[in-house]
DNA sequence: TACATTCATATGTATGAACAAAAATAATGG
DNA sequence: CCATTATTTTTGTTCATACATATGAATGTA
């Protein structure tokens, strides 16, 4: 079975033991082969801890998604190298959401602009042809935190008349038919000019966080030119990624 | 005390529906802004359920990173910045490559310093350990853009004498069998103190990105924690994304 | 054979209890 | 008044136990 031990005497936690112990099983080409590890209960009885803590362990892996347990069935190592575990793609909403935070929406600006060079390009319009836009000041409630302009290829349809205080990527695919499948992100840090220093109530020349998505469609035509502007002091951008291997 | 109330007839497990309550209170600007929760005791109780039950709801949202426990003291809401997660992987060197960028090495600073809280916490070693220490300056030929502080877990064994003019990936993986396999990165935009300014060939105040990397090997130990700041005027930083269906 | 039922197995949910350990607070002694 | 020592508070760890529920395999039946 397993040859691995864990030590009563030690100071650190037996969840913790158990927790490393099974980091290292999930580096043996066995289980990572897709074998199902121990029954809980075996497992527990054979390590001499009782099953309450060894789903200490398997519950902290299962939340990092290095385990996958399945009721009825059993627990193995997620295979990640198989390409799976692509990172969720949220919208503001939803990151929103996530993290605990109630959005306030301060401004809400629509209107039609001609295309310039760079939108001319990267939505492959015509210049000059007339083009949705979307400015949107938002942030907690103590203040806005975030001030974006967004800009819509014509092909997805949307009239201005929308309710923008729902989810954007919802409307686009319940009402549009239209899902966002690619993001590529540019993301820089600028001072504030006057009018980013207006919006987000800072000062001129104070840092800003300046994010640029591109939004592509499953067919990978351009569908959303997107700019954020964020306060420095309240934005921080996570990234978490894997080395392919 | 708390208004909120959670149904034992419901087929919606206990622990979801309490983890769904913990989610609106930390909502609750009150709570936002530092108020400790009951103690687990009292608020088991009051909620009619076990406190081990209570304990599952509170495990997950401390694994997320909303709420901080802290033994003898109590549980409050995280005051997090916002983020989001992606995917994408490179060392500087690899980076610079793909971008046809020659690098230049201006500076290496070569010290050992003591873990503070942050480094003691990060490598879980004890406080004033003696770590590794790496600044470097490096950039174009026409100027340095880009400045990094770098610390290495005593673990993976660099003396300080290593050639750093080779990729600090190779060195670990080749003489010190050491393998980064995740990162965890957060991008911040902040002022140029006087130090940075310097360093950079900036104004003090001007804009500067900001990127703290947790390197990670395939185990989850922890290998290095770096600090880059830089020139925002020549770095944009970029992520590429897909959508889960 | 095809389908439904039963049963064994594994994880999921929930409770109660006890003691450990860290931190804050109160009590004590100089 | 300050420093040291107890005490209290609060989360951390661990166990034993019971039943629920999803799954898959074995079994029975039309």
């Amino acid at each position: 079975m397993l040859k691995y031990k864990i030590d009563h005497k030690s100071v650190v936690p037996l969840h913790v033991q158990v927790e490393n112990l099974l980091r290292e099983i999930i580096n043996d080409p066995e289980y990572r082969n897709g074998k199902f590890l121990p029954n809980e209960v075996d497992l527990a009885k054979h390590l001499g801890i009782s099953r309450n803590t060894l789903r200490q362990a398997t519950n902290k892996l299962t939340y990092e998604g290095l385990l996958i347990r399945k009721k009825g069935v059993g627990t193995v190592v997620a295979n990640k190298s198989v390409g799976t575990r692509l990172k969720n793609w949220l919208s503001f909403s939803q990151e929103m959401k996530a993290l605990g935070i109630t959005i306030t929406n301060y401004e809400l600006n629509i209107s039609w602009v001609d295309a310039d060079k760079e939108l001319s390009n990267f939505f492959r319009i015509p210049l000059n042809k007339q083009i949705l836009k979307l400015e949107r000041l938002r942030g907690r409630p103590e203040g806005p935190f975030v001030f974006f302009i967004s800009y819509f290829h014509p092909r997805v349809g949307l009239t201005g008349n929308e309710d923008f205080s729902q989810p954007l990527y919802e409307i686009l695919e319940k009402k549009y038919a239209t899902v966002a499948h690619l993001s590529k992100e540019e993301i820089s840090a600028i001072a504030a000019d006057d009018f980013l220093a207006t919006k987000l109530r800072l000062k001129p020349g104070d840092p800003i966080l300046k994010r640029k998505r591109f939004v592509f469609d499953p067919g990978s035509r351009p569908i959303e030119y997107n700019l954020g502007f964020y306060r420095a002091d309240s934005f921080v951008y996570t990234v978490e990624s894997e080395r392919e291997t």
